[in-house]
RNA sequence: GGGGUUAUAGUGUAGCUUGGUCUAUCAUCUGUGGUUUGGGACCAUAGGACCCCAGUUCAAAUCUGGGUAACCCCA
């Protein structure tokens, strides 16, 4: 029946629709009065409290430290790196309130102005090196107003790693070992395929001399990127005056990479692993990874009795009990579809007969009927596979939209049936813009790793030039 | 930057052309009581709204002017 509780478009039809009603009614987030920023509602906060838990872990692993850095950058500090102010500039939101002779402050739109004039004064011998810390942080870009929560807004929520090394080798291979981190963590927890690789000069990070990037692919062909780790060169270290005395004696100077993801992952989670009923989270995502609906509860006293025993062994999987009385379990069915709860275990007086329940996977629909003496290893194995399963799934859609373009109308044809699309690339700014023009807003996404140098005697796809590189194309969020 | 459309309970809406039983429709929602329960149950009952400011008028949700906000299209 439609109901304007549920899903009230399908996801192949119309997905900006789509996305935004599965955003708001399943309650990750929602809309504020405040132009161009959302709120996270707690779901939604669950959710990027799983990823900060897992990438905590991970950073501890790889010494990196947390800190924090004030919220408000001075306006000098911008001006210092060249590339990094003509950058970020356009998006840069400003404090008006200053007394007459200080300086004007702008608030964060990334942090490495106002950590690195910190790193400075705390770096001064080799010993210091390599230094590595990471903040959690919001961060404010100001040119959007239009709001796609999680994708595009003022305001978001990320992490950004600053790391300064002694030698360009251990820079380099830290930046490219971060990249891997991500992708990881995008396949094992998310369930998101990653597609690494090196942006373009145009798509590098402002002050960066080379960007890594992990892009997901999304449903309807347009790509996201997802996290990037940038290998900084020594830029930033000569305009912040960063440098250290080497075993040798002599003063050098260091080199840097930073590092970030956003809240935006929550919007690529969403995108991916969605459906028409809502909301499909991976096990290792979920918040509550199973829910009890008991039927006919009030009427068998036997039935509520089991429930609360299955909900006290399903205690490690955060089991949520429904055991509202004034809902329908049909009603309650819909509502944990649309918040995305892998498994649901259905108990009524006929599987009391039998001694079993039904469980159903949100992923697939699938149901099983499973004794319930077996029942805490079944959904332990279960949740294993569906996280599995999840991935695999995503996976194969990836692939089946990869396609390769030799000349220009197969790149633009094939931008238009919203495909991943490898071709050779002359490496110009200009000519990347050119394509961008001619194909409704298609971006060149990365180098893929591994897979990007050019075939012999091979032309860049759209001006014909000597290729220097392969490159993904497609359109962009 | 230019053009267009809209603004009514928490949400989605009817009413506006032609001002007057509008004491504002319907559904959902929220509270309470009861009957229900294997795919969005039902009955009873209560609650909740005309974006802001001015003007016209005996009388404004409705007409006029200004403001504000949102959405869409074009550059």
């Amino acid at each position: 029946m439609a109901n304007e509780m549920g899903i009230t478009v399908k996801k192949e039809e119309n997905m900006p629709e789509w996305y935004s009603q599965v955003v708001v009614k399943s309650e990750l987030a929602d809309y504020s009065v405040v132009r161009g920023c959302a709120v996270i509602r707690p779901l939604g906060y669950s959710l990027w409290q799983s990823i900060v838990d897992y990438f905590n872990q991970r950073l501890n692993k790889l010494n990196v430290q947390n800190a924090y850095f004030p919220l408000f950058i001075p306006e000098s500090f911008f001006h210092r790196e060249a590339q990094h102010v003509e950058g970020f500039a356009p998006e840069v939101a400003w404090i008006s309130t200053k007394s007459d002779n200080e300086e004007r402050l702008a608030i964060r739109p990334t942090s490495e102005t106002i950590m690195y004039d910190s790193y400075s004064k705390w770096i001064r011998s080799h010993r210091d090196l390599p230094l590595r810390i990471n903040q959690w942080a919001n961060i404010v870009r100001w040119e959007i107003s239009d709001v796609k929560i999680f994708l595009r807004s003022r305001e978001f929520l990320w992490q950004e790693g600053h790391c300064v090394y002694s030698t360009e080798k251990e820079c380099e291979k830290e930046t490219k070992m971060m990249l891997k981190e991500y992708a990881k963590m995008s396949e094992e927890l998310l369930a998101i395929p990653a597609i690494t690789g090196i942006k373009s000069k145009k798509e590098t990070f402002p002050g960066a001399i080379r960007t890594y990037t992990f892009e997901s692919f999304m449903p309807d062909g347009k790509a996201l990127q997802s996290g990037t780790s940038h290998n900084l060169g020594q830029g930033f270290a000569k305009a912040f005056n960063i440098s250290f005395h080497g075993e040798d004696g002599e003063e050098h100077t260091p080199w840097q990479s930073s590092w970030g993801f956003s809240t935006r992952l929550l919007g690529a989670l969403v995108m991916v692993h969605g459906d028409d009923k809502g909301l499909v989270l991976p096990p290792k995502m979920a918040p509550i990874k199973a829910v009890i609906v008991p039927i006919a509860q009030d009427k068998s006293p036997e039935v509520m009795k089991k429930a609360k025993e299955i909900h006290k062994k399903l205690k490690k999987f955060n089991a949520h009990l429904d055991d509202r009385a004034d809902k329908s379990p049909g009603f309650k069915f819909n509502e944990w579809e649309l918040k995305g709860v892998p498994l649901r275990i259905e108990l009524g007086p006929k599987d009391l007969e039998k001694q079993s329940c039904v469980v159903v996977s949100r992923f697939n629909g699938q149901k099983e009927i499973v004794p319930l003496n077996d029942l805490v290893a079944f959904v332990d194995k279960k949740l294993k596979q569906i996280q599995k399963e999840m991935l695999e799934k995503a996976r194969k859609k990836v692939e089946e939209r990869k396609t390769k373009a030799t000349t220009y109308d197969e790149l633009k044809n094939a931008i238009e049936e919203k495909k991943l699309v490898l071709a050779h690339h002359c490496g110009n700014k200009e000519c990347e813009e050119q394509i961008k023009t001619d194909t409704g807003g298609a971006t060149t996404r990365c180098r893929p790793t591994g897979e990007d140098k050019p075939e012999p005697n091979s032309k860049c796809v759209c001006c014909g030039e000597k290729a220097k590189y392969k490159i993904y194309f497609a359109k962009n969020y």
